[in-house]
DNA sequence: GTACATGCAAATTGTTTGCAAGTAT
DNA sequence: ATACTTGCAAACAATTTGCATGTAC
């Protein structure tokens, strides 16, 4: 799949640096994290441009937006997967789909609710991670 | 399942009519929802009050809080099942467990993963609803 | 040159908190 | 009697918006 920098219109440096961040990011950030991990090198970046480019990045489904109790997080890995979120120290990570019944699922979801599911879902398992339950 | 009620501690007016209200519910309301929807005959009831319940009864397993885009939304069904979002009319339906592999799903992603995970879950799969899509 | 992006600050919205007064048990 | 609940208002946090300026194309 094509990089994300490849994709928006006007490139400029501050998109450039989010997308670099975003881009094979397997943490899940906020906005406030991407933020927090750029300001150092991009000392004029703003909250809002970090939104901005989000929402963009997002209109175009090359990143998923993840809603938590603490509010969204963004992954750049939209192919249809699972994710499980900790408990206890709020670690998210993915569940590659060749490991779940995901399309069997999905298939048993639309038939129950008639509803047509969209190709990109959210779906998220809450559970304590491996770390925390030792 | 208990009613709700019966497992509250204090049993104020204000818990007795948020918890009738929640009762076999099956729209997903939101803390504003619930406050609008008794607000008339309990005037002066607050949005804190509200949001106090739910916490107690969320507390107590009674309830699920669910995480959308657009707030938390509350479910009074607490077994585990899938709920679907329609992503035009925002209408939320459950999926009952027996029409779906859930509990495939569930061991799978736990073996993925390494993730103990929770007994109640919050699964939201997004789409069109019938009425929407046609 | 133009349309779009940026940054700042203010506005919005959802949720939480502190506290004095009230009430269920 | 006592501990918990209520309601109000203020505090908070996450996200959005308005707008003047700047910049990628």
């Amino acid at each position: 799949s094509k990089a994300l920098k490849a994709q928006l219109a006007e490139l400029t440096p501050q998109r450039r640096a989010i997308c670099g961040f975003l881009e094979g990011n397997r943490d899940h950030p906020s906005a406030a994290d991407i933020y927090a991990a750029l300001e150092g090198e991009h000392p004029s970046l703003s909250l809002a441009t970090v939104y901005n480019t989000l929402e963009a990045l997002k209109a175009r489904g090359l990143v998923l937006e993840l809603a938590f109790d603490d509010g969204n997080r963004y992954d750049p890995d939209t192919r249809l997967h699972v994710n499980v979120v900790c408990r206890v120290c709020g670690r998210i990570r993915d569940v590659p789909s060749e490991s779940t019944p995901l399309r069997e699922m999905g298939v048993a979801v639309g038939r129950a609710s008639g509803y047509r599911l969209e190709a990109r879902q959210e779906i998220v398992y809450q559970g304590t991670c491996p770390e925390c339950a030792a």
